[in-house]
DNA sequence: CTGAAAGCGCTTACAG
DNA sequence: CTGAAAGCGCTTACAG
């Protein structure tokens, strides 16, 4: 149905080259006559030629694409992600799609469609279970690294959560007051366990000090019920302290505070965690990830694989760090 | 260097059958005899066979995945649009991949290689310039349809920024005080001209009010920028009305007028523009459009153009309505 | 229902 | 530097 394209055939035949030579045109071969690469070039233009990718795939083996899988594609982490991983992917000529899951059917099409992986050189996967999102078949020629989950298979860059979940305890724990702490329950067994291990090293840290969490709200992803929950701490206490998994919960906190007049250090004190942007605007004590750089250490994990070096599993952990701000 | 890897022939002669037959299993043909199917699957699962992506799609044609362009990975706006366009594309088997443009490398890569574009069965490109981003070379036969940008070549899906602006103007003209604009003045020509025709239907209303517009702040999509736009607006006025034509200048504001205790209706009004979920949870007045039945329109055209119904361009308007909150 | 074969449009040794 | 040809791994009429 399609109407016939031009093919390499039409452009060699139109120069008066073989299709060799032409392909080698398109693909800056160095070894072509400087004229005939320039004629055929015209010829290329006037025809509107534009080589097919997938024939190109086909038998060249490689699509110069890597694929990049997000649970969601909200907020500012996953940007700097890529972006780390762009940086090394860039200078060699590739660049990267995102697929995000943010629905069943997404999870669907990349378990069952072996298409997916395969149709592209190289995936990172960033805070998914790895090993049981692709449990159903081993992708064999397509290597993986696994982000934010400490895989058994792939190679994997991870942030120490448990850490960054102590030194926030060994800070908020300076001070008096109710502890509380704000977190995420996951879902489902694909998502990766990084709230879990915050709050288990922020209990490890609180307990050695000989101090006792109030209560610990697990909550869904959600601002306004993470504004709730805020309402109900400082209910509960007059002296709070709070410890947010993720700063997506601490802005609606510093929110419900600033509309009661509520002051850090004062009647409060909280500590996030991931150093988002607004974290910084609303002068909020967090931990901070080095984001862009895990992105960077993916990119060249993938890249050693795409080049075929084998070696067995390698992860890599970053250190978390604290910000401290106003509160 | 790869290692060979399992083709359709291992299967077709483990399976003592012709690959014919084993394209039609796993291409879920009806004209297969049940017996030999099964026969065929248990060889796949035990060879651990998965088709070649790249040489289905040369000869079949399509691959089918479509790409959807954004200029950044941010905010909550592309993830409706792109659920939109999903609820559309899934049931035909088709899912889709995003590439954010959110540097100029990305750009180029655009701009640049064929294989993008060509790579997959369609495009739809929200927020750009798609006249000029693509006018390097023209593809053939993958069909692209704009949204947010009314393209001289392609289908799109617009909304009305004019319109939107002046129902704005319509509201904020009510109230007594100084009308100040906030917007985002685009750095390249590539970027859509949604905020100048925002403003404009502002504009065009203000004046049929016979009111006029204080001053027009022109800034960069950054939180900050626009809180201090709010400190000089607050300073030269103290009965003030303002109206951002996104939702993201319009939090900073509201985040100001807390901190100062100035309270809406009373000190200020306010209307944004986006409906952003945010928005809701502050309470503030602003223009709402229907994201996801915009993504469900693209979604249509360009699967239409997919199966090859050809038309002259078409396109889709969208009018955005005025939610009026607390501010 | 099924097999043999042509064809999809490239790349890449190979021989010159 | 360049052309002819094999090969990449599928799909799809075609003939049975």
């Amino acid at each position: 149905m399609k109407k016939r394209s031009v093919t390499i055939k039409d452009v060699a035949r139109k120069a008066g080259v073989g299709v060799g030579t032409v392909s080698r045109v398109i693909n800056n071969s160095p070894h072509v006559n400087q004229r005939t690469k320039e004629h055929v070039l015209k010829v290329i233009q006037e025809l509107g030629y534009m080589p097919n990718p997938h024939a190109r795939r086909l038998s060249s083996g490689h699509t110069k694409i890597i694929t990049t899988i997000f649970p969601q594609m909200v907020g500012e982490f996953h940007q700097l992600l890529l972006s780390g991983i762009d940086e090394i992917f860039e200078k060699e000529g590739y660049t990267s799609f995102v697929y995000p899951l943010y629905s069943e059917n997404r999870y669907k099409f990349v378990r069952e469609s072996s298409d997916f992986v395969l149709g592209t050189d190289g995936v990172i996967i960033d805070a998914l279970n790895v090993d049981r999102l692709l449990q159903q078949y081993i992708p064999k020629n397509v290597p993986v690294v696994s982000v934010e989950f400490d895989s058994e298979k792939y190679d994997s860059v991870i942030i120490d959560n448990f850490y960054g979940g102590m030194i926030a305890g060994d800070y908020l724990s300076n001070f008096e007051g109710d502890i509380y702490v704000i977190t995420h329950r996951r879902k489902s067994k694909l998502e990766s366990t990084v709230f879990e291990e915050r709050v288990n090293g922020f209990i490890e840290s609180i307990e050695k000090k000989g101090r006792t969490i109030e209560k610990i709200f697990e909550i869904e992803l959600d601002w306004l019920e993470a504004f709730n929950v805020a309402k109900e701490i400082f209910t509960r206490s007059n002296k709070v302290i709070i410890f947010t998994t993720t700063d997506y919960f601490a802005f609606p906190v510093i929110e419900f505070t600033r509309i009661k007049g509520l002051v850090p250090q004062k009647n409060f004190h909280l500590c996030g965690f991931d150093n988002l942007t607004l974290s910084n605007i609303l002068n909020i004590t967090t931990i901070k990830q080095p984001i862009v750089e895990m992105g960077k250490s993916a990119g060249e994990l993938l890249l050693r694989r795409i080049k075929g070096f084998t070696r067995k599993k390698q992860t890599v952990a970053f250190k978390p760090e604290i910000i401290i701000r106003e509160t």
